[in-house]
Parts: C-alpha cells; structure tokens; sequence
DNA sequence: TTACGTTTTAAACAATCGTTTTCCAGCAGG
DNA sequence: CCTGCTGGAAAACGATTGTTTAAAACGTAA
C-alpha cells in the first residue's frame, strides 16, 4: 500500500516538528515539504490539522495504555488482592513509558508532546487525551490509592500531579536543561540516568510529612 | 500622559491573553481590539510582538528579581556567613513569588507565564530570560549548594528542576488541575493552599537519598 | 496664531495559514 | 471498451497573520 507509505511519512515528520516547535508554531506546509508529501494530503488522509495532531498523540498513547493495562493486570494478579507498593507501581509506569517509544522515535518526542498537551491548552486535545485515555490513569490512581491508604484522598491527587509535573517538566524540556547542565558540569546525562535520578525524588516526595494545618485542613 | 494608558493597558490585556491561549494563538488584534487601543499601537510602542513578549515578562520578573535579591542579601547579613537551611531559602522564594503579582494581575498569570517561557520554545524568549534574569537564579543555587553541602553537585543541579518542574508545571496547570479536584473531591483549593501542600513535597524531594548507582555514578 | 514633535487612526501591505477544488494517473471489474 | 474508485499533484480559495504607511488629531512651546 502505498498509501501507508504516506500516512506514516506523514505521521513521523510531524511527530518531531510539533515536539520541536510546538502546534501553532508548525504548519502543515512544513510538515508536508519536509515529508515530501503533497500539502493537500494530510487534509485528503487525516480529515484536519486537529485530526493530524490526535492522530500522532494515538500512534503513542494507544500502545501505551495497552501495555500500561497488561502490566496492571499481571502486578494485580501477582499481589492478589494485597496493595502493591507504591515504589513498584512507579517503577511499571516508568518502565511502560519507556518501553513505547523505544520502537519509534524517541523518548524525548513522546515526553514532549506530553507536556505540549498539558500547557499547550488546545482545548480539543485535553478533551480528547481526558475521554480516550483517562480510564488507564484512574486505574492506576486507584492502585497508588491502596498503595498509600495513610494519605488523604485529596493529598494523594495532588501529590501524583505534582510528580507528574516534575517528570514531564523534566523530560520534555530535557533539551534545554541538558545544554545548561553540559555546560555547567561537562557531563551528558542520558535519559535512563535521569529516571534513575527521579526515582529517589518522587519517591520521597509521595512519602513526604503531611503539611501542618494552618487553619483547618479539608483533606 | 496618555501614552502610558495606552502602553499599560495593552500589557494587562495582552498578559491574560497570552497566558490563556499562548503566544502563537495570541493575534495583535486580539489584544488591541480587547484593549480597545488601535492594532498600530502595538508595533509603535514596542517595536514587535516580540519585544511585547519580552515586556510583558520584564514587568513581573524585573520587581521579582529586585525583591528577590533584597531577600537574599537580607538573609546573607543575618545567617553572616553561615549556610542559610534549606527550607528558609525554598520559603523565602515562595514568598517573593506570591508578593510580585499581588500587585498586579494575579498569580495565576505569572506562574501560567512562566511555564510557557519554558514549553512554548518561541527561542528569543529563552534566551531574553537567560541573558536577564540569570543571574538571581545562579545566586540562589549557590546559596542552595551551601545548604545542602552532602549532596553532588549534580544531583542537586537535576533536582532544583526536578522542583522547579513541579511548582511551575502545577501552578502552571493550575486551572485544568483544579477543574478536575473541583469534580473529584468538591473542594476548591486556593494557591496559598496548593503552596502549603507544596512545601513538604519539595522538601522531601530534595533531601531524598542518592539514588543506588547501577554502573558508576559521574557526579 | 503658527509650528513641532508625539500619539492615534484607518488603510493597505505582503506573507502565510488551513482548507478545498480540480484534474490526472493507476488499477479494478463489468 | 469504459466505468468506477483510490491516491496523489497543482492550484487556488478566503481568512488571518505581523508589519508598514500616510494622514489626522493632539498637546505644547514659541
């Protein structure tokens, strides 16, 4: 099929221009040229630039949700019943994110794109990311829910936000910090090494002291 | 002088615009016509939508830099010479972050700001806040390397923006995180509420143990 | 008043955007 | 044969972008 040959043409150059540049910042003319595909054909295979821009948003996260749902169901197997701790549900999550993208591109595409649909408000993208792939990451907010019963429901749901948001902050800007850190000390820091260093501190930070009350605490 | 009017008015529109949709979907006539001053306005008071870019971040990160420094200095005369701990350093710019915008429009924009100077690439701005404003930063880690003496230099350099990652992608966030609390728990948490909550987190992050070094360790 | 520098205004600029239309090439089954 | 269908190519669509131009309005000093 030749037709595939486009579709994913089409697919993996834009991947890396968004992940670079962002969405507004990346028209289709520069997609379509750098692809070598005519302009007219990403409107004639994927319908819309918001089409194109769920679509490679899917090539990652559809796998992703699946193995990220295989490796729930075999760790809820193996601990049958009993709460599996927290540092081994990081641990899956983190090995599933890096599983994915290892196939195509690169991690560093799939981070970005990530934090793009998290600031990059897109009204549409959230919308669509929150209904297609929200039922994975409440499964797994359930499992840290048993992991931690010690934690207030409202303490934890703010606690995996914020070390969500010190994970994609990191790797999606990993370029910026890199040439800053390469600079500062020499040393280049791979992508494993740095989810080695964020081990450590999310860990902590989900196991911190509950914040003293000032007032009167909702929790 | 009615050129301020016109100059100050087109910033306090052109902020919340830019915070709410980002730059790139931001167009001179969005600002100017919510502003109610003509779209010419723009490129006779500031050359460019960049150089509007640039103004509009100057006026929150000049005071910010100007009060933050002072905080310091003051810090370094009453600990005189001593190593100033490390929660006093995260609480004294947390304050400074929450007294700029108090002032003005509200915290919500900064923070909102600040996260897309790091995600919208958008080049020069980088760059502009690097060349401007890096010297508080470089400071302030100085500061932070003598109040956490045990820990190897890059290790807390990752770790700073591991934190930093947090705070500005959360603050950052903030609106779409609230909605989902809001839906989830019913409470409406407040920024001062989310910075308590903060706190301990960061804390523990950043005093978290090394991580087990799997070859060898660079840092 | 006249004159001058500053600010505002309306209009147009060229460039680029996403999308649509039109036409053509290739290949299937009747 | 030609009919129908799919995918690609070129061109044009109207809309919107940031920026510039030129004239009008303004306030102030001579």
């Amino acid at each position: 099929m030749a037709q595939t040959d486009t579709v994913t043409r089409i697919l993996n150059t834009a991947e890396v221009l968004f992940a670079e540049r962002g969405f507004a910042e990346t028209s289709l003319r520069n997609i379509t040229s750098k692809a070598k595909v005519n302009l007219a054909a990403v409107n004639y295979h994927f319908g819309s630039k918001k089409a194109l821009i769920q679509a490679v948003f899917a090539r990652y996260l559809d796998p992703f949700t699946e193995r990220f749902h295989a490796t729930l169901d075999e760790l809820e197997t193996r601990y049958g019943g009993q709460p599996i701790p927290l540092e081994v549900l990081l641990e899956s999550m983190a090995r599933t994110v890096l599983e994915v993208p290892a196939e195509r591109n690169s991690l560093k595409v799939f981070m970005r794109l990530l934090g793009l649909a998290y600031t990059q408000a897109q009204g549409h993208l959230r919308g669509y990311i929150q209904q297609q792939y929200g039922s994975v990451f409440t499964r797994f907010a359930e499992l840290v829910r048993k992991a931690t019963p010690e934690l207030p429901d409202s303490e934890r749901f703010w606690r995996l936000h914020f070390m969500l948001g010190t994970v994609i902050f990191t790797l999606s800007g990993l370029d910026a910090l890199r040439d800053i850190a390469e600079q500062d000390y020499g040393e280049h820091v791979s992508v494993r090494e740095l989810i080695r260093r964020l081990r450590p501190v999310v860990v902590a930070g989900m196991n911190a002291p509950l914040p003293e009350d000032p007032h009167a605490m909702a929790g």
